[in-house]
DNA sequence: CTCCGGTAATCTTATAAAATGAAAAATAAT
DNA sequence: ATTATTTTTCATTTTATAAGATTACCGGAG
């Protein structure tokens, strides 16, 4: 059983005749017999009554032409679906912490409103999580920091962030001949701005004394806001507080 | 796109690649990238993104896998339902007004107990409207008072009717010597009964003064009821009023 | 009854489609 | 760089479908 089979069956009830049927389907009358013969032979059931030269449908033939409508239908759409360039399904896209809480959400309402017939799916993770779930193909693409590790990705800049130290309202400046502050509050393990803020404790030729490490800027920033220690963070991310 | 492109299709979505999918399908994995290829030409999108020697599928695969399994599941369906022999569809049955009121509802509350996929239609005329809705093919059987007009139809006698005289109640019984009371009531044109009430009356030489023709049986009986006339009608309908 | 008009079925031949097998190209892993 | 794996390509064989001619069948008209 296959499509063309059936749109031959529907032609054929639909004219209700195989003579008629050929001609609409532009072939010949025993091209289109063969082929309702071998459909009944395939599903092994009668599709018309013969009586003498009339085809009437029978049962089985009333069953299968239900089917075959909604099989054609379907197929029609298909193509129709298929060919359609506008996105759709599901686009799944990863981003780290700061980028989806600060600079994602608007520009993903856009999308959706722009495209509604595409499901958008966020997933957060550091940098070396987002382009390990990139290679394995959980997810079509993802916003993260440079550098990145194995460039064998088709890169694109979007943002330029703005990375500020972050201390406590009223703390005096910090300045190349002071110590710096001993407790340095840090993103998970992973996120590249921990990375360069402990390259700048390195540049000091110091090393943090104690590192905290949180699993929200919201945390940080209220510990940073008690003098427990400093932090980096893209500036956007502040304006958010 | 027929069914099997379809088929083949899903087998290398499903399983991840052209060769286990050809393994799958029994066949050799020329012809299954032969076939999608073919798939792609035909519907004039890439169903797949090659890097490589991976397979990806692309979004426009990712809507035909929708369609196809769908499709597939269909053609699944109706090939099991064309094959299964309980009776299903619509039924058309046709009958006469007498038959239909009093023998055939209990028969027909069974029927649809029995099959609960077929949907029954009933549809009531005399014999001549009967027969010709036969041939017209608008029912599939009909149950029609004997004889019938050109009779190329497989018949099957079912139900022996009674047919009775019907007078208002205290009169006295019509006897060969009194003259045939005045007025005949009957059914609508075409009833077999009431020809046979005309042949009662022309065979004791008489012919009824007045015709009362009426659209039910309940009408008739409630006319001759008050003495009106005579009717002629099967026995099985006086029972159930 | 026989012939004619119209229809479906059958059979043979021609054409198109699909499957195969082998080799090539591409690429990921070693 | 080499090997192994996977897809692609191509020539060939096999299968499926279409066409064309014929036959069989029925229904109506003469």
């Amino acid at each position: 059983m296959n499509l063309s089979d059936l749109a031959i069956f529907r032609a054929v009830v639909e004219e209700g005749g195989i003579t008629r049927a050929a001609e609409r389907l532009g072939r010949v009358q025993s091209s289109v017999t063969t082929r309702v013969r071998q459909l009944e032979e395939d599903l092994g059931v009668d599709l018309f009554i013969r009586e003498g030269k009339r085809l009437r449908l029978a049962p089985a033939g009333q069953v299968l032409l239900d089917y075959a409508e909604r099989m054609l239908g379907l197929a029609e759409e298909a193509r129709e679906a298929v060919q359609d360039s506008r996105p759709r399904g599901t686009f799944r896209l990863g981003a780290m912490e700061s980028t989806a809480a600060v600079r994602l959400p608007s520009p993903l309402n856009d999308y959706m409103k722009r495209y509604p017939a595409v499901d958008l799916t966020l997933r957060t993770g550091n940098p070396q999580q987002l382009t390990s779930a990139l290679l394995a193909g959980e997810v079509d693409a993802a916003l993260a920091a440079e550098p990145i590790a194995g460039a064998q990705f088709e890169q694109l800049p979007v943002y330029e962030e703005k990375l500020v130290l972050v201390t406590a309202a009223g703390q005096p400046p910090i300045s190349p001949d002071d110590r710096a502050p001993r407790t340095m509050i840090a993103f998970e393990n992973g996120c590249p701005h921990r990375k360069i803020l402990e390259d700048w404790y390195a540049g000091r030729g110091e090393v943090p004394e104690q590192t905290l490490e949180l699993g929200s800027y919201h945390a940080m920033l209220g510990c940073v806001a008690v003098g427990m220690g400093i932090t980096l963070m893209p500036k956007c991310v502040l304006t958010t507080f």
